[in-house]
DNA sequence: GGTGAGACTGCAAAGGTTTGCAGTGAAGAA
DNA sequence: TTCTTCACTGCAAACCTTTGCAGTCTCACC
């Protein structure tokens, strides 16, 4: 597997040298020593500042400015037991829903004084538990996003690490959740009052939490409204995955189509599209996410917006959390303290909501009402991290 | 800026409490109880496994096994003096441009048994700085993407920490390039086959290398091709700064366009598209990226294609053949060691590729043989990371 | 003047690992 | 038998911090 310069097919490579500064390492003992104190009196002035006179608290800071000198955190790490990183484990940074949580949970992080690994685990349950495990002793606790792994894994590696999961649900463990579930409801009621009675839904992938969700809400609305829902799946959650739908759509007969996600919603337009059946005009498409990209697609979608920017940003929150409820570090509870602390866990449910935009529409050849556009505009809040109105999602625990 | 839970609002909370096994760290000591060896034995079983007795060694591991021993990697770092992490900044995780290269560095990284720290600077240089002191001791070196410092910064940073820098030339630095001046001058050629005589250029950001590079290879090319360019710009590298172009480039009379990249082209083609202006009939739009977006608008959009998985592949090797080279941890080069250790580096640049899609046509209104669609149809390789033949740039060095 | 309190500061252990050096024992050579 | 070599293992220092404890000094108060 080595695989060295010779990828670089086709390049134009130069070599230079360069005299390099000597990179000296500073430490705290370099600090102590042009100062004149001990370096415990150093080491407080950064950890307890109280706890040191003022005038050789200047002093000490002036000294460790002028020697650039920045705390080991590793070393600091060894013996507070906490590392102030996080470790955030993403099934496919590729795909653009992620990116946003990624984002928002960076920039939480950060403001906290944290710093966060990033790990892509290509939708593999395998690699997925690997992660934690190479992770857990260097990061305070993990952020699970959207896994792929069983419930019984999960719980049992939240003995080795605090883990706060994201799109799931897990008993006894703190987890953040859109309501998509609400989502699709809303998605089917809108379609049904736009005339829909046959309704196809596109099945996400296979050991999805939120794919269960949509599928029990959607068919629940879906009766209530007296329309017909017909799912079609278990799929990949991508555009090609909704793409190869496209003739089984149409096939079947359906005039509004659910998507477990926005790019199975666009792949699925495309394929329709190549196959002459228009949208919204001879089928209407709903989506969910709402990512940027389906503001951009013509028609722009319909989709249901998940607050993924709030999930990330939440889910720090909570890990730190119960990371400064329950401290840990071998100064305090030793090895023996057996059976360890109860701890309070909350699980989060925000709120998601339709947003209405063209690629949905009346039915085809029908002159009745729904043939007219139904509903209100295009009312997404200009942050969808701040929801504003509860969706009554119901947690079970 | 306490922002605790009173951000969930409208959620659902629940509580729970859970009995948490007591996350018992175990460490080498506790392995070397259990095989009846020393902890250096244990130690050697890991980093010099040909050391130890074989026997030795099956019972070590077995113990470890037992026990789900995992090495502390901060103290490990302490002392060897590397800690098997990469930094890696990003100007916008959100822009879709960068997810790809991510995840190919980081599956790159931990192939080789690091992890990577993912830190997004919102685009503002002061931010990368602090984050490249912030990270410098954690990690054993840092990627710096898209940096908007100055190179004199860069240059002072990387003797703080060893630095590879993505898109951008920095002299005496390792680098990893994209060739857009040559995508480019194909994007120029291929507007002028098809007629077009005035084409206006959409600028980037300021502080981009990037920016400067298509600046110039554009402008030149128009020449040749005698075409007049026109530029617009600088502008913010988004959706909304291309939308926000689109009066501009009406007014400006061109026939075609060439966008700082794809975001900016689609924010034009929507903009555009919103004067009643048609893409490709009336104007020719060319994007610069090949964001998995631009198969996806309508019209599919014609761009150059940047092997950004490439890039990330290639930062990462560098980076680590630099520090294979020249070893540093405080065994080795003593702090005294005065002026440093010469060191070699390579500067790749990486070629670009034209995808002829559907965002370009002849000239409106001209009957000539520029009416029609000249040139090969879409021929986009199937892995953008892996170019065939070199586009011959040059690297000034 | 003696006492106590309080504010600082220093000492040293501890955290988990690596690694140069030295020690042990056995096998092979002379 | 004695010496050398070799394979393996143990010892202890070192990496950089934090932190409980104890010591010093100043100052107010009785």
């Amino acid at each position: 597997m080595e695989q060295p310069f010779a990828l670089i097919v086709g390049t134009h490579v130069t070599a230079t040298t360069l005299d390099e500064g000597a990179a000296v390492p500073v430490t705290i003992r370099d600090v102590a020593r042009a100062s004149g104190v001990h370096i415990s009196t150093v080491s407080r002035t950064f950890s307890a500042p109280h706890l040191v006179n003022p005038e050789t608290r200047v002093r000490v800071l002036a000294c460790a400015e002028d020697l650039g000198y920045r705390p080991n955190r590793a070393a600091r790490a060894l013996i507070t037991g906490r590392t102030h990183n996080i470790g955030l484990i993403i099934a496919d940074i590729a795909n653009p829903f992620f990116p946003p949580l990624i984002k928002a949970a960076e920039g939480q992080a950060r403001h906290r004084d944290y710093h966060i690994f990033v790990a892509d685990t290509n939708e593999d349950p395998v690699v997925e538990e690997e992660l934690v495990h190479a992770l857990a002793k260097q990061v305070d606790g993990v952020l699970l996003c959207s896994p792929r792994m069983s419930n019984s894994l999960i719980e049992q590696l939240s003995r080795e690490v605090p883990l706060v999961v994201i799109n799931r649900q897990v008993t006894g463990l703190p987890c953040v959740m859109m309501d998509v579930g609400q989502g699709a409801r809303s998605a089917i009621e809108h379609l049904v009052g736009l005339g829909h009675t046959e309704i196809a839904l596109l099945g996400g992938p296979r050991g999805s939490w939120t794919n269960r969700e949509i599928r029990r809400s959607a068919a629940a609305a879906a009766r209530t409204g007296g329309a017909e829902l017909t799912v079609l799946g278990p799929n990949p959650p991508t555009e090609h995955g909704g793409g190869a739908l496209a003739e089984q759509v149409q096939r079947a007969g359906v005039t509004a189509v659910l998507a477990y996600n926005d790019l199975m919603a666009i792949g699925l337009i495309e394929g329709l599209d190549a196959l002459g059946v228009r949208v919204p005009q001879d089928v209407s498409v709903v989506g969910i996410d709402d990512i940027a990209l389906s503001r951009l697609t013509r028609p722009k979608l319909t989709t249901v917006a998940t607050p993924t920017a709030a999930a990330g940003r939440t889910a720090v929150d909570m890990l730190l959390q119960q990371d400064t409820d329950a401290p840990r570090g071998p100064r305090g509870a030793g090895r023996g303290t057996a059976a360890g602390a109860r701890r309070t866990t909350a699980q989060v449910m925000l709120q998601t909501e339709l947003v209405i935009r063209d690629s949905t529409g009346g039915v085809p050849s029908s002159g009745g009402p729904g043939a007219e556009r139904v509903g209100p505009g295009p009312h997404r809040l200009a942050d969808p991290g701040r929801p504003t109105a509860a969706t009554g999602g119901v947690v079970a625990s």
